[in-house]
DNA sequence: GGTCAAATAGACCAGTCTGTTTATTTATTC
DNA sequence: GAATAAATAAACAGACTGGTCTATTTGACC
């Protein structure tokens, strides 16, 4: 096997990052992720036993290369106000390279019902995790400040979706900015 | 005509107001709308020229519900502060009313293409309506002042839906009052 | 009672959906 | 070269999709 540079396995993974993040969950197909990844639909459920399966593969993975780009991003910045700044920059940066499809996350919760516990249950976790990164970058360990900063970060990527605009990001960051001068986080 | 109290369109819409809510539009199907509205399919297309037009009109309906009712129930308050503060308690019943479920705006969003643009179109109006809404009960006329309130008010939507939970909500009421005593709004 | 529009049930269409199965080919390893 | 596992194409199932159409019934008004 495997004289294909990339294993099929991969490929439908690779094909399923990019497709469900461009076109939401429900509306792609199981037959357009293997006709794009250029793979047989028996080899998908060799390696994945159901859509929901993959979609919670594809979570993981989206996790996984979301976090360690923002951490990348933002182990530049030593000081904490520089580090949370970077934070938003990150999401500019992001938005423009995806053309503001928002947030995975985000966009997989309004198409699951509630009671599609596994893959509700990820995207919480993943989420806290996000709002612990903002609390252990900050020295105030009051949860309020941090989560200030938490909510004002989900906003911005929420909003650039909603109006495909950066200012929702260019905004919050600046509402940050202000309130440390304000020392509204000391 | 008319021996029922409600008329078939209204049933209809009704149904789709309810079922578009809980379960998302893809989700949803025209069948599914039809037999709990107790209605025949022809009926619908009678009344709607697709399952677009019935989601614009579902788009503009809800939007006229959760606005008066956000309107009404801050209009006891007279003064900014507590006014801003009665849009997150309206926040609050709203989610226990619809076990948090969240913005059906936000949540048609995640589920639509870019270049649907009709829907985006009439999502972003009403969002942009929402934030006027604030900028014109705040007396500073600061775009940054006023969109604090709003991001905050849009990430305690999005947050209450995903942890399913009050405490986001909760959170970003207690960070606005904060900022008022730090006269941030000022 | 006759007229007209609104609403009905339900068959039907052409596609799409996820998922299974079969039979064949490919590549690796011993 | 034989054995083994991975991957393939393609047919198939069964359910569901949005939407159209026909033939019939209902109810209101004159």
């Amino acid at each position: 096997m495997k004289h294909h540079p990339v294993l099929p396995k991969e490929r439908i993974l690779d094909t399923a990052l990019r497709l469900f993040h461009e076109q939401g969950y429900n509306t792609t197909g199981i037959n357009q992720i293997i006709s794009e990844a250029g793979v047989a639909k028996a080899s998908l459920y060799l390696h994945f036993k159901s859509k929901e399966d993959l979609g919670v593969e594809y979570l993981k993975a989206r996790h996984k290369i979301w976090f360690e780009q923002l951490l990348s991003f933002t182990d530049e910045s030593k000081k904490e106000k520089k580090k949370i700044l970077a934070a938003f920059d990150f999401l500019i940066q992001i938005n423009e390279k995806e053309h503001f499809r928002g947030c995975s996350f985000l966009n997989m919760l309004s198409e699951i019902q509630s009671d599609e516990s596994q893959l509700l249950a990820i995207i919480q976790e993943y989420k806290q995790q996000l709002r612990t990164f903002f609390a252990d970058v900050m020295e105030n360990p009051k949860d309020d400040l941090s989560d200030t900063v938490y909510l004002l970060f989900e906003a911005a990527m929420q909003e650039s979706q909603l109006f495909k605009s950066q200012w929702p990001v260019e905004r919050a960051k600046k509402i940050v900015s202000d309130l440390y001068k304000l020392k509204y986080f000391k």
